[in-house]
This record gives structure tokens, sequence and C-alpha cells, in this order.
DNA sequence: AAACAGTTCAACCGCTCATGA
DNA sequence: CTCATGAGCGGTTGAACTGTT
């Protein structure tokens, strides 16, 4: 059932790659291009399939891509963007440049899913284990907006990689390669370009790749929750990754999480940390330092990849919608409900809602001492850091979340 | 030193999606 | 619209490596 395998073919190779196959398939891309991949093994004079040359391309010869440890700073985004689009490899991917899907597939599989485990967090939920089951009962609402805004977001990275993709193809043929393809005409570009997500890198980050230092790493909010470990250092830096359509540019502002949730973080993570997380817990908190918040700020203070309404209308901060989202996902109090979700639908205006968030803050309020202040504070975290990030040149630090803001965010109706 | 268990990661497999005839 | 084909994605496998007994 289902289509042969493509290695079938009698005499085809399989298994690892020998540096004489790397060094054939290396030179024969760096002359020709890859073009067809289905057609390359025989051209390059490779006994193998076209797809495993074209695996072995993406994910270890292609000069672009970073080998080695992953930094604090890609364990954060992968976490971050993990939590909002499940393994999505690919789309996260996106976000990592520099690193390939079946790396942070692997990376994931092996550090940073058992990392979670071990700190009580489900690695599919990113919920406190003990919280799974309690999903089920009146959250289910907020399951679904939370899966709705993802959509967005998945929507948004898939256009973005198309984006990324034509740009490439029209970079490509700029490049070096555009002249070896008027030498050998015959052979076509074809789609290297999606040799997967980590070529698949925004024209803006491309061209400012080349030699350019690495900016002050994404802070996530989740490691200093964590580990209780603050940022001192007060100063903006923003960190864009200079995605054309991210939501995900990360930026320091030195504020933290307010209110209960530094300790209930540290209650969470802290202090009932296993060797491997204290492990961890050193590892970051040498790190943290040049760690801050996040802030909302790339595109001017536009969201593009959300409906206008959410981002022509004053006051709706991002800080908010990220508390929104974060409240949404908690699940728990009024002041946590996404804007956009008073009612049966984000049509609801914000009068609305802070009229029903006043009734229901006060009911809320003992609710939200049974549920666990840790789920809070993951929550609180990845979702500031996911949400808040879109992107602008300057635009304020977010607001970020406080068990008692006012949530104001997805004034009207989200996008399909 | 040997045997065993656990971990890592490159590579494979099978499926879906996109595209063009 | 349907079908064929190529490419990409995510899950899984298994060899190599590392740690433990």
């Amino acid at each position: 059932m289902g289509r042969s395998p493509c290695c079938e073919k009698v005499g085809l190779k399989k298994g690892p790659w020998t540096p004489e196959e790397d060094q054939k398939l290396l030179a024969y891309i760096e002359k020709h291009g890859h073009g067809s991949w289905r057609a390359l093994p025989a051209k390059a004079g490779l006994q193998r399939c076209g797809k495993s040359c074209r695996l072995r391309w993406t994910n270890y010869l292609r000069p672009d891509i970073k080998r080695g440890e992953f930094s604090l700073q890609e364990e954060q985004t992968i976490i971050q963007l993990h939590a909002l689009l499940g393994n999505r490899w690919s789309a996260i991917a996106t976000h990592l440049p520099k690193r390939t899907d079946n790396e942070i597939k692997n990376y994931w599989n092996t550090h940073l899913k058992k990392r979670l485990a071990k700190m009580g967090i489900d690695p599919c939920t990113h919920k406190a284990k003990s919280d799974a089951l309690v999903s089920a009962d009146g959250h289910s609402k907020s399951a679904a907006n939370l899966s709705h805004m993802a959509q967005w977001e998945s929507a948004r990275l898939e256009a973005e990689a198309r984006l990324v993709r034509e740009s490439k193809l029209r970079t490509a043929s700029n490049s070096t390669i555009l002249q070896q393809q008027q030498e050998q005409p015959q052979h076509q570009m074809g789609s290297s370009s999606s040799s997967s997500s980590t070529t698949a890198l925004p024209p803006a980050l491309l061209a400012s790749k080349p030699g350019a230092p690495p900016g002050p790493p994404p802070c996530l909010d989740v490691l200093r929750a964590w580990h209780g470990v603050w940022p001192a250092k007060p100063a903006i830096e923003r960190v864009d990754l200079e995605s054309p359509t991210s939501t995900l540019s990360f930026a320091a502002a030195g504020v933290g999480l307010v209110d209960g949730n530094a300790a209930a973080v540290r209650h969470q993570g802290g202090e009932n940390l296993e060797p491997e997380s204290a492990d961890w817990k050193c590892l970051a908190k040498d790190r943290m330092d040049s760690f801050a918040g996040f802030s909302v700020d790339a595109f001017g203070g536009e969201a593009p990849w959300l409906p206008e309404p959410y981002t022509s209308q004053e006051g709706c901060a991002w800080g908010q919608f990220g508390a929104g989202l974060t409240g949404l996902l908690l699940g728990d109090s009024g002041a946590q409900k996404p804007l956009g979700y008073c009612g049966d639908s984000y049509a609801t205006r914000r009068e609305t809602c802070e009229e029903e968030d006043e009734e229901e803050e006060e009911e809320e309020e003992d609710e939200e001492e049974k549920e666990g202040e840790a789920k809070k504070s993951y929550w609180n975290s990845i979702l500031n850091s996911v949400n808040s990030s879109s992107s602008s040149n300057s635009a304020p630090a977010p607001a970020f979340y406080n068990n008692s803001a006012r949530v104001d965010f997805l004034r009207r109706s989200p996008v399909p």
C-alpha cells in the first residue's frame, strides 16, 4: 500500500553517507544547483535516490547550516513556538535561522521534551501535568480560542514560508547559481528553497546575516520564571527575528512577570528542580543576565497577521493581547480572558468585555486561587512571549501580564 | 574489561500537498 | 476535474556513542 519507497530500486544505496558521496553531492550542487532531485543522483554519479540526496543536502551539507549545541535562546524559541504550533517543525525552524527542522525535532525529542516532563509539564500541552485533566471541564472554550489564535499564527508562518521561498528563488536567480545556470541552462533551481525552513530566511535576515553578531537572546520568561532569575538589565534591547511577517519579535525590556507569578514560578520550578533541571538552571542563569522581557514592537506597532481592527484601535496594546491569550489559555480569571472572547465571538466589543470581566473577576478570584499558579506562570511566559511579539520598530515595552490587569485585546473578529 | 542500558541524531519511510499536463 | 509526479513534512528507526554496573 502506498507509494513504494523511492530507494527500492536495486542498486540504490541506503544508510550513512560516506565522505566521497558528500563530496560528489556538494560538488554537483555547487556547480549546477540541485535542479530536479530525482534526476540529480544519476547526474551526480551517486547511487542514491533523489530523496536521500535532498535530505542529506538540506539537513547536513548545506553551507548555511549551523551545527552544534543549541543556545538557550534557541531553546526558548523552540519551546515557545512548540507551545503554540505543536510539532510543526518546519514552521518552528522558520524562526531558528540556520537550524533544520530535523535538528529541531531531534533536539526537542531528546532534550527539551524530557526537561519539561521532568518538571511536571506535559510537553504536548505545555500544561502542568496535573492540569491536563482539568482542561476537560470548563476550559474547552478557552482551548477552542487558543486553537483559533494558533491558527492565525500557523497561517502566518505558512504564508511567511511561502514568501521566503519566493524571495529566495528570486535571490537565487541573481546569484552565482544563476551564473552557473546560464552556463548550464538545462538546470533549474526548482524549489531548493524550501529546503526546509532554515534556508527559508526572510530577505531582511539574509541580508543582515553575514558576519552579523547574534543579537541579544530573546527572553524566555518560562525559564526565567522556572529558575527565579530576574534580569538586572532594564534597558530595552530588541531582538527582531527579522521575519517579514513575524509576530515573533523578542525584545528585552527588563520586565518580569508580575504579581504572584514570580512566587508561583519559583514554587513550580525553582525549588523543586530535579538534578537535570538544576543543571539547566545553572546553564540558564549564566545566560540569563542578558535577558529581559519581551516587547511588542515590530512593524511600527502593527500586527500584520492580525486583522486591521486589532492594530488600529487605540489602547490595543500587544502586551494586552498577550495577556489576553494567556488568560484564555489559563482559562481562569476574567481579567485574563481574551478580549476577543467576550461572548460567542470575537466580534464582541470591548465595552461588553469590560462589563463582563468586572462581573466575572470577583467570581473567578476564588477560582484563581484554586488554579495552580505555577501553571499560570508557565503559560504567561510562553504566551506573553509569543503573542506579544509582533514587530515594530519602536513600540513600547509590553504591558506585561498582571493577574489583575485589565485585558484588552482582540477587539473584533479575527481572521477566519 | 566486558556487558548492558540509555541516549543521540542521521537517515529512512510513508504520507500529504502543490503543481502541471 | 483528474491524474501523475515531485517535493516537503513529521514520525520512526537503528547505528554509534556514552554512561553505568
